[in-house]
DNA sequence: TCGTTAATGAACTAAACGGTACATACATTG
DNA sequence: CAATGTATGTACCGTTTAGTTCATTAACGA
């Protein structure tokens, strides 16, 4: 990125804080915590390095600024979503829908959560904040399970947790491991029909998954 | 590891090479390409830092090397796989819970697998001798999938890699994904317990997906 | 307007890291 | 048993990398 024209080259340490971060979040999401060189962080923004140690510290606590702006992100999201009042099977079935298109929407989030299991979430733990951040998801199909438990149509040998489980899974596979199952079996994961395809086929597993008699 | 004693130090190409590759894998696995210390992989064989390059020609080689290897590993696994005559349903739900113990059996490859999607598979690519490996593991689905669509018991829409995907994603996800999932949703994902609800799951979700009418 | 402090940049440092030069010992073969 | 190539270990090198030092500039309240 371009240095800017010193007169425009104003003090704003929000900004400068917030670009940092920005920046981070892609170079780590890319190179991994190991790979990701604070000096390139540093050039892709408009400040220096300096900048990086003087709001976080050094390059370990950025990289758990990172997680954390990542997953706060994620949790907005999610409590974006609203089941309303569909007949619990399409409520499933759009759950999953819609956590399958804000997974694709945002791969670089994927990223680093594979980054950080690389590292058995050390990182993660160390962030108190993030304590329970799941129960949100598990929340909401909570809800939706229990009413088509009640009207009959969903089984009831599994939990929230266990649905939850069986959509990340699709969908961060999806993202995750498009390079390698791409490569092996000849599939373009990220293409528009592929995707499409993989997304009703998502619902289609859910839904005769807990409409299963 | 402890240096051997001189008189034990016997001269075996083979085994050097051999143990190199054994502790690189563990090593890649355990801190990703640009976490591992080629140092560090030395000091954990009983040769030097040395034979890396004599034998392998640098880090990015060793590295291509302990990926062919690791997908060769797999590749014997799968072919070990025998639905044999089983009902079509049946045999489906063989493969997929012999697919999530053998996933379970070997974190250090789906640890590497991570790694190499991180690096969006570009040293996958490199070794020609892996194309098409997906191949066998599709082939075995197939004709499963060709008995149970003839038997009138499986649908139609869906073809052997939709389903391996499927599969693979949730066993993936297991190991893959085990620190950060577990850690937000307190559900310890190697506990054998929850593994085997996992299990049990997962053959539940295939076959309901594909005999649903 | 002037002093104080938050914000910033350029240059520097020490350690870590991948890789190599060189010397040498072992094993095989003629 | 020489001769020759394979195999191995030690010590070192040049670069990269995270982190720091120190000086300076912009903003803002008194």
């Amino acid at each position: 990125m371009a240095r800017l024209d010193p007169s425009e080259r104003i003090r704003d340490a929000a900004r400068t804080r917030a670009e940092l971060l920005a920046v981070a979040t892609e170079v780590f999401a890319e190179q991994g915590y190991a790979g990701a060189r604070v000096d390139e962080i540093a050039e892709r923004t408009r400040t220096t390095k300096r900048m990086i140690y003087y709001y976080f510290g050094g390059k370990e606590q950025l990289y758990q600024a990172v997680l954390e702006g990542a997953y706060r992100d994620i949790r907005a999201a999610e409590q974006g979503i609203h089941a309303g009042d569909l007949p619990p099977a399409d409520a499933v079935r759009r759950i999953a829908e819609l956590t399958f298109d804000h997974h694709h929407a945002h791969p670089e989030f994927i990223r680093l959560v594979s980054v950080e299991n690389i590292h058995q979430a050390e990182h993660l733990r160390r962030v108190e904040s993030l304590r329970d951040l799941g129960a949100p998801a598990a929340s909401l199909l909570d809800e939706v399970l229990g009413r088509g438990r009640g009207a009959g149509v969903f089984r009831d040998d599994v939990d929230a947790v266990d649905v939850h489980m069986l959509i990340s899974a699709y969908c961060v596979f999806q993202v995750a491991n498009a390079a390698t199952f791409g490569f092996l079996f000849g599939r373009d994961m990220l293409a528009p029909a592929v995707r499409e395809r993989h997304r009703r086929i998502l619902g289609d597993v859910v839904v005769a998954w807990l409409t299963q008699g």
